[in-house]
DNA sequence: ACCTGATTCAAACATACGTTTAAATCATAC
DNA sequence: GTATGATTTAAACGTATGTTTGAATCAGGT
């Protein structure tokens, strides 16, 4: 191997362009000049544009998970030992903050959380697939532990709230910057810890509101 | 003119396809072919794939925020005589309930919902600027209602939490089928009206949350 | 019937794309 | 030092794209 960083650097360029352009929109000429590596390393290296873009979403999804995962099932393991139900912003925080917080791990992160959003937004994308396949277990079990902490809400009505939410956090996860239509004297400008606290301030009540 | 209708059925095939497709990964012959109308059409009417796209959004978002601002004002205006203040739910209301009745009006606007949905989803993207432009009037007017019905709510958070409530409902109007990762239990299958109100339950909650 | 401007049509245009190829270069083991 | 396999490189490939062109066709006024 004469330099053993091609293939992160492809991730990472693949990753940010991705994330600000679009896949469709992104070129592998645009990545490659990016990463500085030829043209071809892609196809070399991982086969075709598409498989590109699975192996950028699994580098950082499958860590990411696994964190979740650990998190959530701590939170249950503690309040089954407490006797205690466990709350729904607690459990809505172990599947936020994570994510949220790859903004503050590195530059790279960031665009991941970005991209994240955008393939959440394309329902027939190119990435969804792989995408649900990754989260299916993860979401099985959010909305088990949601139905717990909100037991005397019916399911159909706990489906749209949990659907409702992860609406807003993949808005989120889109609009770290360049924000819109913002009034003159609001400061968008927030720590990630205060960001999940008002969106769990938010998603929380509204989770948990009267029927 | 031989076929008056030639630019209507190229708008519905484009709404169709930027709505299922995304923008970049619908080419100008299959809308044409579509459309049942010669490729050289959309440049001939339209002046080019960009100006396509624009004219499909003004088309149904025009008359859309003529409804939205015209309920908002009468809502303003019988809170008004009253000597009342609007309730956050009626505000969110005279926002949500038209864009979400679209789905019922015809086979066409289904589609302009779900594109309305991907073009927030895409913060650089080419139709968003346009869509801002639009957008502006309409979005100054709820954020000053909103701070009327919650006045004791900092304007930064209620920035935040009208930020957090779009993104909801962008999400809603791209997903109205092919709903990813639904527990066995549940029906996703839903009236538009009920899920205004089960929308308005959750983002009317989220809205009025203690800080 | 004929003219005129608007519209449609098939064909071609230039460009950009993802992918493939085959030679060149590198790192490593013998 | 040389052979070997992995990697990089420049170039080309075939295809699909948005756009343009110029002739053909149409509708309506005189």
């Amino acid at each position: 191997m004469s330099r053993p960083d091609t293939k992160q650097r492809i991730l990472s360029a693949a990753e940010h362009h991705f994330a600000r352009d679009g896949y469709h929109a992104t070129s592998l000429r645009s990545i490659t000049t990016a990463a500085d590596v030829n043209l071809a390393a892609v196809n070399y290296h991982f086969g075709s544009k598409e498989a590109l873009l699975e192996a950028v979403i699994e580098r950082r999804l499958t860590p990411l998970n696994k964190v979740r995962l650990n998190q959530l099932e701590t939170l249950l393991k503690k309040a089954k030992q407490g006797e205690e139900v466990p709350t729904c912003r607690d459990i809505l925080r172990t599947f936020i903050e994570p994510t949220l917080r790859l903004r503050q791990q590195g530059s790279d992160s960031e665009d991941f959380v970005a991209l994240i959003g955008r393939i959440l937004a394309e329902p027939r994308g190119v990435a969804m697939s792989i995408f649900m396949h990754h989260m299916e277990p993860l979401m099985n079990r959010l909305f088990q532990a949601l139905a717990l902490s909100l037991p005397e809400l019916p399911r159909q009505t706990l489906f749209w709230r949990v659907h409702f939410a992860l609406g807003s956090l993949s808005h989120i996860m889109r609009c770290h910057e360049r924000h819109a239509m913002v009034p003159e004297d609001v400061n968008v400008d927030v720590e990630v810890g205060d960001l999940v606290e008002l969106f769990l301030d938010f998603a929380s009540a509204g989770m948990e509101g009267t029927i």
